[in-house]
DNA sequence: AGTTGGTCTGTAAACGTTTACGGTGTGCTG
DNA sequence: CAGCACACCGTAAACGTTTACAGACCAACT
């Protein structure tokens, strides 16, 4: 691993000085002569640009972080299938930090934009506290959240709805029939729980139906304690005909109780879970769910990125991108088993 | 966005030299009064060093290299979920590079570290070519490759074990009283199909058992191609009573076909999977599947590179990462129903 | 008082590029 | 043949750090 060799080497191999070589190495007009020579001695010496020292003198790292709050979370990993293949074209290159849904670590990961190292950020923040919003005013680099901030901070800003996804999946709920719709949710002083509890209520509101109690049931978003709940909540409310599941995890955990349980799905109970991760096409009856399009924001907001980064000066942007429902087994019956899906493989 | 301030700033404002505030910075012995002065300073403009000088001059940029195949594959994305932490907690920022299991692109890769943007890599090549070899020989900077490199490479090698991995499986199938145990492959061109074909025929001549071509059905490593094969299969030797799938995705396909010509699982037909990935337990039945160990060989992977990092000079090293069997229901019925798992949330 | 030793600080070079600027040589025109 | 335009090239500065080296200062010793 001796020192590699630099321009100089080149220089006094071709007997030409550095600035030539740089010129020909960047394509700029030469003699042809003198492009012969440097292009052989590189080509003899194995010569590799330094990305460092061009870094330092141009002030572009053509580097650009994706920030997520958990490396095992599908959503997440859904936005990084797209955001990778966005950047990898426009040439540039992916540092990944994974911040442990930590809020210092988001922090530290704006403070680190003065460092310079790279030429953007991408964010997904679990929440947004004051601290974010004075780093985002500051920030040394163009950054672009996925997830919601408020009006007027000066970040180009990628959103859910979550909102409009909720009611698609009640609505659809209701037009198969249902009317003993129960919610099982996740914690409620989460971002994400406290907006998929709101929003069925007033889906609920809107279709006229009663919202009871009962029908809620607060767990966490993860499989046994879905299930758990998912338990409880028969237990409380037999009669009930359909689970909004605030996340697919939650809902495989119902489907699990359910199973014990003797109630056929979606017969008895019909299931709808949120995110539309890979495990909702893959689990049996497969998930009727809910995607808030993960992988859509995480295009857009790598385009929005890079635009910015080919000096657009603009206005801060706000793209919402909406929700689709994925129907599936668990609401509509084993006609709609997606057999024929081609997944990733090896 | 205005040009931040340098070592030069601080220096003016605080009344000293750049020296004494690189010194001050680094924590080398500093009189007080100084140091005092030159914080202030630094607090004030709110300084951030600049990480682009500091490795053009340290030759060392903090950085890592994982050139994964296929960012949508989950059990390269098992050792991306070690990898991060590993090398986060020792200071080194993650690129992530996915060649799209091309060749070429795995060859930029290595290339590229030339560049000297990192200071090591991690890569998992779906094969290695005498390109690969030639390039890795002349490596610029530390690299060990998750897959299996010849004897000699200069480089440190973590390795899975197919081989005792799908011997695991076929001495299960044994053990339940299967006799008529079939393998569903993917391409036998593929480095993982020819291993996992020919380990299939070795553990069954161990076993006794008599090998039979009509028991061996070729597809390719998708669901959809998986359902195929597995319906082939089934026409040709109705008598089956055991599949080996050389993948979860093929496997689970087997499960769509098994269900839809009203097999029974496992009672009539007992199915394994490969990898180990987050859909055997989300599926139902859940899948038994023989783990390779992704997760585990990222780690290990991350680890090698850190202490080479850290300034071994020594031999080149292989490790072999034991493959593991989980058995769920798919093999051993309902009471091995996993319920209790903590998975990944919102 | 002159040396010694020690601590702290400043000057300047270096890391490997890119690029502004001015100099050289060529070929042309008058 | 003098003068000019032009194409090409080399010198040197700059990007923002780290660090070897030597100078300045002070206290203490002979």
């Amino acid at each position: 691993m001796a020192d590699g060799p630099t321009i100089n080497t080149i220089a006094e191999r071709a007997g030409v000085s550095i600035a030539s070589v740089s010129r020909v190495l960047n394509g700029l007009p030469t003699r042809q002569e003198t492009e012969r020579k440097v292009l052989k001695a590189a080509e003899e010496l194995g010569y590799v640009r330094n990305a460092v020292a061009r870094s330092l003198k141009s002030r572009r790292t053509d580097q650009v972080a994706f920030a997520m709050a958990d490396v095992g979370n599908p959503a997440y990993l859904a936005m990084l299938r797209q955001i990778q293949p966005v950047l990898k074209a426009a040439g540039y290159r992916l540092v990944l930090h994974s911040t442990d849904a930590v809020a210092a670590d988001e922090i530290d990961v704006l403070h680190s934009l003065g460092e310079r190292y790279v030429d953007g950020l991408i964010m997904s923040p679990l929440r947004v506290t004051d601290a974010h919003l004075e780093m985002l005013a500051a920030a040394r680099a163009p950054v672009v959240i996925i997830g919601s901030v408020p009006e007027g901070t000066p970040v180009d800003n990628v959103r859910a709805d979550s909102r409009t996804g909720v009611r698609l999946a009640v609505d659809h709920l209701y037009a198969l029939g249902r009317r003993r719709i129960a919610m099982v949710n996740g914690p409620l002083d989460t971002v994400p729980g406290a907006a998929r509890g709101a929003a069925y209520r007033e889906a609920l509101e809107d279709l006229g139906l009663p919202y009871d109690d009962d029908l809620v049931q607060i767990g966490d978003f993860y499989r046994a304690e879905g299930a758990r709940a998912v338990a409880e909540l028969l237990a409380r409310v037999p009669d009930v005909d359909a689970l909004m599941c605030a996340n697919d995890l939650i809902a495989l955990g119902a489907l699990d109780v359910l199973r014990a349980a003797g109630r056929r799905v979606p017969d008895d109970v019909a299931v709808v879970g949120m995110d539309d991760t890979d495990l909702a096409a893959a689990s049996w009856p497969s998930l009727t769910s809910v995607s808030l399009g993960s992988a859509e924001r995480g295009k857009v907001a790598a385009e929005l990125l890079l635009d910015r980064l080919r000096g657009g000066d603009r206005e801060p942007r706000v793209v919402t991108v909406a929700p689709r429902l994925a129907v599936r087994a668990s609401t509509a019956g084993p006609a709609y088993e997606p057999a024929d899906r081609k997944e990733g493989g090896a």
